[in-house]
DNA sequence: GATGAATGAGCTTTCATTCAT
DNA sequence: TATGAATGAAAGCTCATTCAT
């Protein structure tokens, strides 16, 4: 059964605000975003943005959620493919979706996701993280002599945070020092010699013991 | 027109300015800060502020300039230092005192970083930058072996952004997975074993040519 | 940025703010009318200023063009009538007329004008120049004799300004020398002396050329 | 007797100060002009100025008088020339004489005469209209038939109001539809014509009344 | 429900004036 | 006496929010 007409219609109205807020964001940057702009691009009457939403604060709330959740969306399909893939060939895959995902749109999330902090989409990155874990340890599973290693969590928290980081550092860069490919091959090369040299430490070890 | 300080009271002052801008950013954050916080902090009149800054904005610029050149000046003493070490003891160290460094001030510049990017940091970010990469070059020189290892350009970028941000990250999270030592070990882990992992396929590739 | 009014309510409220305007400079002068004394007068909030003008002078702007629309307003439909006085007479009415207009509200635009050039009324004065100009080519026309009198451009151009001028001193001075009858009278009497004397002096060459 | 050395550079002090007062407000206008900007232009410091003035008005009020009293300084000493002159030679005369003295200083008097109403000038007038009363009085009395005219009071009052006026838009006017020397020939005509007329008139009224 | 005119608290900034030196 | 750093009241202006239509 379909939903009424109303609700469709709110839904839009919503969806077009938050679709307004985030182009506003990422052409004119927190301070310069009002709720006129948003008002005026999602083309409703400034009125309708305090139908839909408690304040400007709010829709900036729904914009990370939306945003978290759009990533996440983009990352958990990739998993199966990923987990089947060799180590560097997967964080290669994986930093390259990432990077298509934020300049989607001009670069859209890219230019909102430089001025998160300041209108605290931090509050909103526990799925993110928890899709990103939930990458590594399907990985580490389906390679499970990569079980053995150390630092497991540690290794997942830097890859991660710095991960995300560097890219979007350098994303951001108008002059980098390295192509996004060095970026990514990097990543994977330590990512990948980390393994490699915890897996041929855990061999030694456990051949001396034998 | 703003005037540069001529007299000792005059330095006070902008010195005084500046110091509250920190204290007012870490405490409310670069939206909700306002000149007169700061002007209140610092125990002067609003008016003083426009005595020695163009405007708020310029205060701003005045406070990244004095965070860069503060933190450059951690770093550049403790250079001779971390060359004599092994990497991992190395990165352990630097680590370290970027926190302690940051926390300082009951975090006073840890707080204001992470608004960093709303009030133009970046910008003044290079001198951090250079004096980061001259720490790594004058490590790889220190250790001539590891002038071999690939992609350096790619893991000082890495280890640079993707370090710095980790720690922010970590010491802002109010509840992390991991512990700082384990976070600091986990990164010298794992520039450590990249380094390993590249001069032992430097040897064997030697060997095989022999 | 200001809008243009589009709902009735809001033209109206933006002649209640260039009302508003006149009289707080007729009250106070340019450089003590704020924008909160305007909004005040206009029975507005402040905010409601900016929703129509770029800013303060802008209003004032408004102000200038409207005063200069209402004096050309009075003066054009007078001219059918002054073409067919008798010089003087033309000028006394006309002069008389000028003086109710600027007496008119308690002197609202006499107290205006005096702060004039403070609000650069200067730039919008064109129009009313025209129209006083017309009036004399037209008052020239229906007396062609008139025609052949020497210096007409820098007589209008005398009459004009010394007559606008002499009216408003005349009209601001608390206690003149001389009633604003007189006034009118002389500059009648001068300008109809002028013309005479011209005629005649006219008249005399010809004869002599006979 | 000298002054004692203290009080000529009280004097030196004072007559810097409202010299940079004309310079400030002839460069700036009356509302950019700063007490700031006139302590730097005459050199002291700004606490100086209280030093010497109660307060900013203070010295526009003095530089009025100043004005004022240039002014006068100027004409009078004209006098004995202009009342030998021809009425139309004397007017030209005086016209240009106040048209060099408003120019001198590349305008500096111009400038200010201009934003006169704005700083309250016109408070100091009346030493310049007793002057140019005297002057007319004296030509008056130097050719006696002329103290027969009528309308003596209105006609001093509209020549000296709408000469004074007339030369200062004039000299204002970037485009002037006529020369300044057709202006100068222009009002002295006109009185000049006045005159001619009135005395034919008189005489014309004596002749018929023998 | 949708609108946008209206609001006013609160922002940044200016500048005449003061007063310790 | 002369200074200029310091002041703070008050200016122009913005914009999130409200509410009559």
């Amino acid at each position: 059964m379909p939903r009424t007409p109303r609700q469709d219609r709110a839904r839009a109205t919503v969806d077009a605000i938050v679709e307004a807020g985030f182009i506003a964001l990422s052409q004119r940057g927190p301070a310069a975003t009002t709720t006129r702009h948003i008002a005026e691009i999602a083309g409703v009457g400034v009125g309708s943005l305090y139908e839909y939403f408690e304040n400007k604060e709010a829709i900036f709330n729904v914009m990370s959620q939306r945003f978290i959740k759009d990533t996440v969306a983009m990352i958990k399909p990739l998993t199966p493919t990923l987990v089947r893939m060799p180590i560097d060939a997967a964080i290669r895959t994986l930093l390259n979706e990432f990077k298509d995902f934020l300049e989607m749109n001009d670069g859209r999330y890219l230019k909102c996701v430089r001025h998160a902090m300041a209108v605290d989409f931090e509050l909103h990155l526990d799925p993110l993280f928890q899709v990103l874990n939930e990458v590594i340890m399907r990985y580490l599973m389906s390679h499970p002599e990569t079980l053995q290693i150390r630092r497991i969590p540690a290794m997942a928290y830097i890859g991660i945070n710095g991960g995300i980081f560097a890219v979007i550092r350098h994303l951001s860069d108008p002059d980098p020092m390295i192509s996004f490919d060095e970026l990514a091959d990097g990543l994977a090369a330590m990512i990948g010699h980390y393994i490699t040299q915890e897996l041929k430490e855990r061999e030694a070890l456990a051949a001396s013991e034998t």
